[in-house]
DNA sequence: GGTCCCGCGGGACAAATGTCACGGGCGGCC
DNA sequence: GGCCGCCCGTGACATTTGTCCCGCGGGACC
C-alpha cells in the first residue's frame, strides 16, 4: 500500500507475542533491513528491481503469512517477496493474531502453521473461513499427521504442506490454490483415509491433553473439572482405543495422529 | 525431541546424501566438492578479512548448512546465497553426514541444527573440532535450552543462535564467528551460567531417555540392560533431582533444561 | 410408556510405580 | 589408608495407575 514504515495502524508485522523457551525476549524491532532484503512492505524503496512481464495488469498475490519461529517466518517472507507475482502484506507470530490482521489486510491467501501460540492456526482458518471467504488458506505444517489433515479440510483449507521438501514447492503451492485447485500431499492424503477419523471422545481427548505434561490424576481431574474416578475410567478407554497401555503411550498414540 | 521423525506418513525424501538443488535454485550443492578436493594446504587464516562491499577478489565464506526440515533449509541456504560474500557449498539434512560431507568439502563454517536425524549436531561439532579444525562451528537451533548452550561451548562452537530472531542476524553471525569473535545471545548465556550443569549421571540421563516414550520399567530395563530395581532406583534419584513427580515430569523437566 | 446410548461417578482389585533402607564393587581424591 | 560418589543390585512397602463392574440421570428414538 502507500505506506512507507511500520508503524501503519493495521498491519504492522510480528506481534511482540512471546515464544516458549527464550529467556531473551526481542520485541517486534522486525524493520526490514535495507539493501537485499526488502521485507514485506511494498513501497518501501521505488527501486525494487523486479521485472514485470505484463505489466500492472496483473495484480500481486497478497499473501499473510503465520508462523511462530522468526527466522523461518523471516526467510519465508524473504523467499517469497523475491517472486514478482507474490506479496507478503502481513506476518503474525501468534494464532489469535491472524484473524485480526487478516481482515485488516484482506490478503488473497493466508499461510498458516498449526503449532501456534496463542490458538490453533486449525482454530484461526475455520474462523477465517466464515469472517473473511475470499481468502484462500493454505495450512504449512511441520508435521504431517493424518489427523491435522483431516482437520485442515473440515476447516476448509485449501491446501497442506508440510515444511519437508523443497522451497520451491512454496511458491508453485500458492499459485495453484489461488488458481482453484487443492494442493495435497497425495501419500499424506492416503494415510488420512485410512487412517479413519478420531476414535476418541471429546472428554477422552480433554482428558489425554491434560495427562500430556505427567499430571496425576487428582491434577487432571481438577483440571477438566471431573470426578477423579471418572477421569480414571476416560484415560482407561482412551488406552484402549490407542491399544496402548500407559497414559504417556496413549498421549504420544493420540499426537501421533493429530487426535490432540 | 519430542518430534525428529516419528512418522514418515510424508514423502520420505531427507535422503542422508546431499539435497538434490531445485532446478530454480542455483544453491550450490555438493557440486562445489570437486573443486575443492585440490588445494588442501590452503592459508590456516581464511579470510579473515573484513568483508569489503563490492571487492570481489576475496574469496567467499564456504558455509556448510545441517538442518533436517526440508524448507527451512532450502529457504536459509537461498538467503545466505544472496549475500555476496558468502557461498552455501554443502547441504546435510542428517547429522551422521556431517563430518563426511564436511571434510570432503573443507567449509570454513559449519552451520549446525542440534536435534537431527541419526546423530546429533552436537556430537558431530565435537568431532568435527578434532578432524577438522580450521572449520568453525555455529550451532543453530529451535531451543534456547540452558544445557544446550553449555554442551555446545563444551563441543567448542563458536556460536549458539536460536532460530528466533530475525534472519539476518544470521549472516551477522557468520561474518563475526569468521572474524573470531564468539557470538551467543546473552540473556541465554545468563540463563546457562545460573542454571548450572546437569545434576544427572549418566546412568539417569540413559534410563530417562529409554522412558520418554512411556515405555514400562520391564521395557527401560531391557533396553538398558540393567536390572528392574536398578531402574526403579535410578528413576526415584532422577525424579528426585529434577524436583518432580513422575518420571513424566522429569522426562520434560529434563528435556526443557537440556539434560538430555 | 420402554429402551438404548452417553456422560458421569463409585468401588474394588491387580498391577505398576515410586520410595526407602540396605548391601557390594569400583575408582578418584585428600 | 579412609572418604566419597557412582554403579548395580535386592527386598519391602505405600501410593498411584489401570481395569472392570456397577449405578444414576438425561436425552433420543420407537
Amino acid at each position: 500500500m502507500s505506506d512507507a514504515h511500520p508503524d501503519q495502524a493495521g498491519p504492522s508485522t510480528t506481534s511482540s507475542s512471546g515464544v516458549p523457551g527464550g529467556p531473551g525476549g526481542r520485541a517486534g524491532t522486525d524493520a526490514a533491513r535495507g539493501g537485499a532484503s526488502g521485507g514485506e512492505a511494498e513501497g518501501t524503496r521505488p527501486g525494487v528491481e523486479q521485472t514485470r512481464p505484463g505489466a500492472e495488469e496483473t495484480r500481486r498475490i497478497r499473501v499473510l503469512l503465520a508462523e511462530d519461529q522468526g527466522m523461518m517466518r523471516g526467510a519465508l517472507a524473504l523467499l517469497l517477496g523475491l517472486e514478482d507475482d507474490i506479496e507478503v502484506v502481513a506476518q503474525v507470530a501468534a494464532g489469535d493474531r491472524i484473524v485480526a490482521e487478516a481482515v485488516a489486510v484482506r490478503p488473497d491467501i493466508a499461510l498458516l502453521d498449526i503449532e501456534l501460540p496463542g490458538r490453533s492456526g486449525l482454530d484461526a482458518a475455520a474462523e477465517l473461513r466464515t469472517r473473511l471467504p475470499s481468502c484462500r488458506v493454505l495450512i504449512l505444517t511441520t508435521f504431517g499427521r493424518p489427523g491435522y489433515l483431516r482437520r485442515a479440510m473440515e476447516a476448509g483449507a485449501a491446501g497442506f504442506l508440510v515444511k519437508d521438501g523443497p522451497v520451491e514447492d512454496l511458491a508453485v503451492a500458492i499459485r495453484r490454490v489461488l488458481r482453484g485447485e487443492r494442493v495435497i500431499d497425495p501419500a499424506l492424503a492416503a494415510a488420512a483415509l485410512s487412517a479413519g477419523p478420531s476414535p476418541l471422545t471429546q472428554r477422552e481427548q480433554d482428558v489425554l491433553n491434560a495427562a500430556a505434561d505427567g499430571a496425576t490424576v487428582a491434577d487432571i481431574a481438577g483440571r477438566v473439572f471431573l470426578s477423579e474416578s471418572t477421569v480414571r475410567n476416560y484415560l482407561s478407554s482412551a488406552i484402549g482405543k490407542t491399544g496402548t497401555r500407559n497414559r504417556m503411550e496413549a498421549v504420544r498414540a493420540a499426537r501421533q495422529n493429530g487426535w490432540l
